[in-house]
DNA sequence: CCGCTTACATGACGGTGTAATGCATAACAC
DNA sequence: GTGTTATGCATTACACCGTCATGTAAGCGG
């Protein structure tokens, strides 16, 4: 029997006709999550001209293949997350990290269902390598959380509790918008979004001005990004 | 063609063998999501004793029947969030029916998934008595935030707002535990779901000793009704 | 050159939802 | 009461899914 779906045992690369197989399996699977909403072995197979052998050869079966896919949108969605510069207004700095999660999921839908869904979540299969990856974006958020705290605007005890309780609210709202609660009943999801963060943020102690001037600057990044990803993707 | 499954338009019930087949399937298709964690219509079919083929002349196909159990879950639902009494501590009820909610989902993790998850979610279908039975419980919650806006605790603008926003975090922290996030990185959900009823309410004005106070309250009630329930199933 | 390992293809199995067809029975017109 | 129609249900089959057993051809170490 093979293993050599284990990667972290053959430290050799695969003798293939094609090296890069592995590689382009992976982006495959990714695009077509994106374009068709799904990916099967049979799809895949289909568009890299190959048998759906090949899934089990180098992943050992489709949830290992998706997991990987899973691994490389965390890599995006942690960059995404990054890419706030840190200001001297970090509540601002936090809204904005929230922005950037929700344009994220609101662009790769059906990466961020697998990433964060039932059935395949990378807790679920408790994967270490995995819920590394996906802890790695968390901290991104504890580390802006902390950012709030050190600038004297909130007062938190346990920043990983805030964390979580952050998380959930953005987590929640997005899932609801990506199953399309707020175009069925004719709501502005902007609104709410934006409702969370002042809540949560006036709830960390911080000056309800404070929190709306930030929230106001927030949003003119937000926008502003929105507008460059527009450009670019015309 | 028949259009018995549109039970709206043939007020009259099927004259079937068995007359009591349609609601035996919906019950029967709700006990195996609960206990399986999954329907099909061969299963579904070999229960009952019937081929597949039941499952389109009643419902037209898999999708309305889900739909169907979806409906009954919301009614269990509604009832169980209005099973909280209103007490002069107003901050205290509205913790009370979310501490029911998330009881609801952990009891009922398929159902809440086949209720709010992707794919087959009442909104994407667009079916407006699935919507009236999910905002239903909906303006549930809003009752309970007008409550703690009336008696003074919180100043709200846009009560349908605030109830999104509040919605959204419990939502999202308990699909985060029913994948076994909390589990995994061994950590606290309770802590984390009260972090967010903290937080949110001192957002929305109270004082942060109210709530604090509120919330043990809430808690002594949820702990009351999880042993009930325990007591009850045992 | 031989033999072993290994990446890949072929075909099949059991699972899914669903469509076409057939049949026996219930409801209805006379 | 009888013939006709409608219909609830079963049978069979199709297309899709993930996966496994088997076969094959190519590369590598000796």
């Amino acid at each position: 029997m093979t293993v050599l779906w284990n990667d972290t045992l053959s430290g050799m690369p695969p003798r293939s006709a094609d090296p890069h197989l592995r590689e382009r399996m992976i982006i495959t699977a990714a695009r077509l999550l994106a374009t068709e909403g799904a990916v099967s072995a049979r799809s895949l197979a289909r568009e890299l001209g190959t048998s759906t052998m090949v899934v089990y050869t180098h992943f050992g079966g489709m949830d290992e293949l998706i997991r990987q896919v899973m691994r490389r949108g965390f890599e995006g969605f942690g960059t995404e997350l990054d890419r706030g510069k840190v200001t001297d207004d970090a509540v601002a700095d936090w809204m904005t990290y929230l922005w950037n999660y929700r344009r994220f999921a609101l662009r790769e839908p059906h990466l961020y269902a697998v990433m964060f869904g039932p059935g395949l979540a990378a807790f679920r299969l408790g994967d270490p390598a995995d819920l590394v990856a996906a802890r790695s974006t968390f901290v991104s958020l504890l580390r802006r959380i902390h950012a709030c705290v050190n600038a004297g605007r909130w007062e938190v005890d346990d920043v990983t509790t805030a964390g979580e309780a952050v998380w959930s609210g953005v987590h929640g709202h997005t899932t609801l918008e990506l199953t399309g609660f707020f175009d069925a009943v004719g709501r502005d999801p902007v609104r709410s979004y934006s409702e969370i963060h002042t809540r949560m943020s006036i709830g960390f102690g911080d000056d309800a001005l404070a929190t709306a001037r930030s929230l106001s600057t927030a949003r003119r990044r937000a926008v502003r990004a929105d507008r460059a990803e527009a450009a670019s993707s015309r």
